[in-house]
DNA sequence: CTTTACGCCTGACGGC
DNA sequence: TGCCGTCAGGCGTAAA
């Protein structure tokens, strides 16, 4: 499932390919996704070059000089640079056909994924309007963890994986940056101390980075733009992990659902 | 306002 | 072997 190191893998093989090509054509082959994708995002991109692809949160940012495509990739969902011609499978719903003789091929077989379009600003787009900050910018910090979680009863985990706290922390990487600050997931958000928010936003921008480097996860569905796997499956610690033993301390690790979303911890290391 | 549950959809998996 | 029920999962939305 693509995460946000997923999505900026994406975004950085992809930008140097796209920007400055003109999309000659758009093929949408099934436009059921999340919403239909709108009629227009085919005339807006049509005959116009991509000047920009940029990211907030999990949504890529394809620009051009009439306005903006808004991606999600879902959980299943990929972008991949194919030959133009090449047959397409089922679950391949849209190509961008580019002058240079390639498409951007999405392919997405749940669908839970998006392609819409936007005209003005993209912060002002009801999808992107009230994300919180980017875990890399300035503005995500402890303190900031700290002052937003006063009196809240949610489970830290559930407040970590509210958009509106951070943009683009899922599950696998809540998961692991709560057992890296050591920090048990179910503990009220409002009953975590301001050093141990510390730990964690600094625990977030780690574990990104490195997976970033590794060219993502790679759990299940997810495969690179090039087709190959990330790398950083192996370096996830508890997720996927719940009954085996902490690399840490050796308990076994606990696993239950907090929040409608899968959790593991290592009772003894995260209070 | 916060918190919780739901639903979209398909592939993978386990039981028979 | 094949059929079928169950479940995960991002995240917007409705409901409490």
């Amino acid at each position: 499932m693509p995460e946000l190191p997923e999505v900026e893998t994406t975004r950085r093989e992809l930008e140097p390919r796209l920007v400055g090509r003109r999309v000659d054509r758009v093929l949408v082959r099934n436009p059921r996704l999340r919403w239909p994708i709108p009629p227009e995002l085919v005339s807006r991109l049509e005959g116009r070059r991509i000047l920009r692809l940029g990211r907030r949160a999990k949504y890529l940012l394809a620009s051009n000089a009439a306005g903006t495509a808004l991606i999600h990739l879902g959980m299943s969902g990929s972008l991949r640079l194919v030959a133009m011609g090449e047959e397409a499978g089922p679950h391949d719903h849209v190509d961008w056909h580019l002058e240079d003789g390639q498409a951007l091929r999405y392919r997405d077989p749940r669908r839970f994924g998006t392609m819409l379009w936007c005209d003005g600003p993209t912060d002002r787009h009801p999808l992107l309007s009230r994300l919180g900050p980017e875990p890399f910018s300035d503005s995500f910090h402890g303190n900031w963890l700290y002052e937003r979680s006063r009196g809240r009863r949610a489970a830290v985990k559930s407040f970590l994986m509210d958009g509106r706290t951070v943009a683009g922390v899922g599950n696998i990487y809540a998961n692991e940056a709560l057992f890296h600050a050591g920090i048990h997931p179910a503990r009220p958000a409002g009953r975590v101390a301001r050093a141990r928010y510390h730990r964690l936003a600094c625990a977030v921008r780690r574990i990104l980075t490195h997976s970033i480097g590794s060219g993502g996860t790679s759990l299940r569905d997810y495969v690179r733009t090039d087709g190959e796997p990330g790398r950083y499956q192996g370096r996830l610690l508890v997720y996927d992990r719940a009954g085996e033993a902490c690399v840490r301390c050796r308990a076994a690790l606990r696993g239950r659902t907090i929040g409608q979303r899968s959790t593991v911890w290592c009772p003894l290391c995260q209070r």
